[in-house]
DNA sequence: GAGTTTGAAACT
DNA sequence: CAGTTTCAAACTC
């Protein structure tokens, strides 16, 4: 039934084009962009305004921890900005002599990064920390606080002491003058390439912004808490980072925030300033955010640029060395992606063309995924373009040009994957020709049992590559014909077609009637791709057409339920490997779980009909089904009982024996340990595009033989990511898998320790209490997960209680900072990999002898 | 292939 | 927020 509304969204697009929406209005003066941020009421305009930027980015899942958030920062940027204008010419002075510093540092990165360099280097970037949790919420605004610390710091009069409120008088955030002071004199010490000078000042001021910090700590709530940490993890690795460069005599320092975020600032404002006076600035702030990180890309992009003018030459360009380097790089901004919390993506261009990818991926909220490929497919300068946002139908889709659109293809497939909740980057030698196509490709059918939807027609466009390599992803005579047949036959007959098609294919093709697949009861709208040919639907809506109903539904639902697009199949990031079985297949993660669990009472979650059956995943406490019985794992008992068996570990033990096994029915051996149960329950901040199956070939097999590797060895951005032969890309630590609100208690520690990535935190005790708990990104995850307030919230622990706010933990956190920072990139990725495998392995061992 | 059942999504 | 309706997929016959 179409509400009138809808109807009139419908008639729109037939006849507009994108920009000239009858339903847009769109006053998208600053002013008005401004105001419309101000507000905690999401205007559609406010939303439509997203859409260049970030309707197809936009809020990530529970991994994502706070949806929405874009707008709160952009809205914190703009409330920056403005006091940035007081402060007059912060843009203009300052970027103009961060230019000169940042854009030579960016040179410097280029030829210092190798093949194997530049994409740990980018990998570990710090600023994904940083960026990561300034996209996690309202109320998360100490990283945001802390750039502007830092900008204020270099560009504020040191007499003055500039108070950033926003508005939240827990939120406020004094500046040290200090601070200031402290800057100038790095810089000077920076200019006159005096090291000693600058280390010392480096120690002063960072700590002068840990006492910041510190101090502001103490003002900010739990949630506060966390974020401050991992911005100061940020900071403190670019403060090491710029002492670093400068150690190397470079002569242009990577400065810290303060150079880049002006910096950025001021490109945003060049490259936007020439197109249109009126928005441009605002598009700027927009791209700001993604500037500061594609910062971080684009040298490792402009590493091997130097022979390209785009990211995605690959149909211009041979396969080739050179091409595999350009598929390291662009898959290294993917395994970026992948390792970040996706709050954002951000895709700009810059410097002579080279496409600057940056931000993370968001696994799907908001974005339609067919959009993406084409985006890179198209070349920089196309990316800025409306359509960047723009859907991507499976027409377009499959005339992607290019064979050598291997790459473009691979991000497709990571891209798409990671729709699905899975995010599979594999940067593989093999990927410089087909191979790697039919890799990613069967990548692609290795999630797609647990997230059919997602690998709709993407699934088709591949296997159609595959079929005729030669037409490298070409239309064919074939698939015309094919699709002129589909055209041409009657709903029922396409009905049966798509039964058959997804039948055979494993691939789901929608048979929508009334919703005009426009409703998530349409699979394809859900998974966020174009209805194809193959679709049975009617009065199909879902199409590229009519890209601007598509998004203006979309935009819609998302108001309602911002995770509304967000994979539901869930898997934390320290979840255990995905199983294996003996034939070497992988199955489905045994901790991987619906995001919010499944309403099952009569199917007693044995069929399809129930959505975690479906996904061939087990019942979590999410799922408040009736009579469970989930071949895939049962829902287990209350999170109360279980964060007891929590603090009692020998119960644990019990427990984990008698429910860490579980036959699923195709009688394989899942391992249900309670513990990634617990952390799939309590934050399900990532999708499952950490690893999965997917990864398994990339796998060792001695990792495979260690159902409990640590998470360190199986980190989805590492393992996937790195093939046989890049062994420099061993072990990557995100920042999600380091996400220390998984710690739950003191006595599961140790076994986490051994079954996590936190091989890396040297005691238990030398972690801030706040750290030692859940509860802070639980409730933001409760927050943010759940704005329809359904099931989306984690339970919470009981030991949340004992998480007030201690100031008693202010010490521990700079230490653990401290401690942990440097072996939170892998800078050395090689070597930190083999501490990271010794640690594993002791831990294994420790494990092992535990049980 | 028609009809029924089921549970998610949407609506009130 | 709970109850109801709508919807499309899953399932049955």
């Amino acid at each position: 039934m179409d509400s009138p509304e809808q109807a009139d969204r419908i008639k729109a697009p037939s006849s507009s084009t994108p920009t000239s929406s009858p339903t847009v209005p769109v006053p998208e003066s600053p002013i008005f962009n401004y105001i419309s941020n101000l507000s905690p009421i999401k205007s559609v305009k406010a939303a439509r305004y997203q859409r260049f930027f970030e309707t197809h980015f936009p809020t990530p899942p529970p991994v994502f921890k706070t949806p929405r958030v874009d707008l709160q920062r952009e809205t914190n940027f703009l409330k920056s900005d403005k006091i940035d204008e007081a402060g007059s010419d912060v843009h203009g002075k300052c970027g103009n002599r961060a230019n000169a510093i940042l854009i030579p540092c960016l040179e410097k990165e280029v030829q210092s990064c190798s093949p194997s360099g530049c994409v740990d280097e980018y990998l570990t970037d710090p600023v994904e920390v940083e960026d990561c949790t300034n996209s996690a919420g309202s109320h998360v605004r100490q990283p945001n606080n802390l750039n502007r610390l830092l900008q204020f710091s270099y560009t504020v009069p040191k007499e003055t002491i500039p108070e950033v409120n926003d508005g939240n008088s827990e939120d406020c955030m004094i500046m040290l003058p200090d601070q200031a002071k402290s800057m100038d004199l790095i810089e000077t010490a920076v200019n006159e390439r005096d090291t000693e000078r600058f280390d010392g000042l480096l120690e002063l001021t960072s700590k002068n912004v840990n006492d910041q910090v510190e101090s502001n700590l103490l003002l900010v709530s739990r949630t506060q808490h966390y974020e401050q940490y991992v911005a100061q993890i940020s900071l403190n690795v670019k403060l090491q980072n710029a002492g670093d460069q400068l150690n190397q005599q470079s002569s242009n320092c990577q400065f810290p925030k303060s150079f880049q975020s002006v910096e950025s600032y001021k490109d945003c404002l060049e490259n936007s300033g020439s197109a249109a006076s009126e928005g441009s600035s605002k598009e700027a702030i927009l791209q700001q955010r993604g500037t500061r990180r594609h910062l971080q890309f684009e040298a490792a992009m402009t590493c091997k640029s130097t022979e390209e003018e785009s990211l995605i030459p690959s149909h211009v360009e041979p396969r080739g060395v050179s091409n595999h380097r350009h598929t390291m790089s662009s898959d290294q901004a993917i395994a970026s992606w992948t390792s970040l919390c996706p709050s954002e993506f951000i895709s700009s261009t810059q410097h002579g063309g080279t496409l600057a990818i940056s931000g993370s991926f968001p696994s799907g909220t908001g974005l339609h995924r067919n959009s993406i490929s084409r985006s890179l497919s198209m070349g920089s300068d196309r990316v800025l373009s409306k359509k960047f946002g723009g859907y991507m139908s499976s027409q377009e889709e499959k005339l992607t040009p290019g064979h050598g659109n291997n790459l473009a293809n691979s991000l497709n497939s990571c891209f798409i994957s990671s729709a699905a909740g899975e995010l599979h980057a594999r940067v593989d030698s093999n990927q410089q020709d087909d191979h790697g196509v039919e890799e990613i490709s069967s990548d692609i059918f290795l999630s797609r049992d647990s997230m059919k939807p997602p690998c709709n027609y993407l699934h088709a466009a591949f296997s159609e590559q595959q079929a005729d390599p030669s037409e490298g992803g070409m239309h064919t005579t074939e698939s015309i014909d094919r699709a002129e047949e589909l055209n041409q036959m009657s709903p029922k007959k396409k009905r049966k077609r798509a039964v058959l098609s997804s039948e055979s294919e494993g691939c789901k093709r929608c048979n929508c009637r009334r919703s005009k697949c426009l409703k998530l009861y349409c699979e394809c709208f859900a998974a966020g791709v174009y209805c194809v040919d193959s679709c049975a639907c009617e009065s199909c809506y879902n199409k590229p057409e009519y890209e601007d109903t598509v998004l203006d539904t979309r935009q819609q639902i998302e108001s309602r339920n911002p995770l509304a697009f967000a994979p539901k199949i869930v898997k934390h990031a320290t979840d255990s490997p995905a199983n294996v079985l003996d034939d070497g297949n992988w199955t489905t993660p045994a901790s991987a779980r619906h995001k919010r669990g499944c309403n099952c009472k009569k199917s007693k979650c044995l069929k399809k009909y129930c959505e975690c059956y479906q996904a061939k995943v087990g019942c979590s406490d999410a799922c408040r089904c009736e009579g469970c019985n989930n071949s895939f794992g049962k829902k287990a008992g209350s999170m109360y009982q279980r964060a007891e068996r929590w603090k009692n570990p020998s119960h644990c033990k019990l427990d984990a024996t008698e429910t860490d096994i579980e036959r699923t029915e195709a009688g394989t051996v899942t391992q249900f340990s309670p513990r990634w149960e617990e952390f799939a329950d309590i934050s399900n901040l990532t999708p499952l595009s950490h690893y999965s199956g997917a990864l398994a070939p990339s796998v060792s097999p001695s990792t495979r033989d260690c159902p409990k590797v640590s998470q360190a060895q199986l980190h989805p951005g590492s393992s996937s990511l790195k093939s046989s032969s890049a062994n420099h890309l061993r072990w990557h630590y995100s920042p999600m898998s380091f996400t220390p609100q998984l710690i739950e208690n003191k006595e599961a520690h140790y076994e986490l320790d051994s079954e996590n990535a936190f091989t890396e935190i040297r005691s238990y005790d030398d972690m801030p209490e706040m750290l030692k708990n859940t509860s802070t990104p639980t409730k933001e995850i409760k927050t943010c997960c759940s704005p329809n307030k359904k099931r989306v919230s984690p339970p919470q622990f009981p030991s949340q209680e004992l998480m007030s706010s201690s100031s008693s933990g202010m010490q521990s956190v700079r230490k653990f900072v401290w401690q942990t920072v440097p072996s939170f990139p892998p800078l050395t990725p090689y070597s930190k990999s083999n501490e990271g495998i010794t640690q594993t392995e002791s831990d294994l061992k420790r494990n092992t002898s535990d049980h």
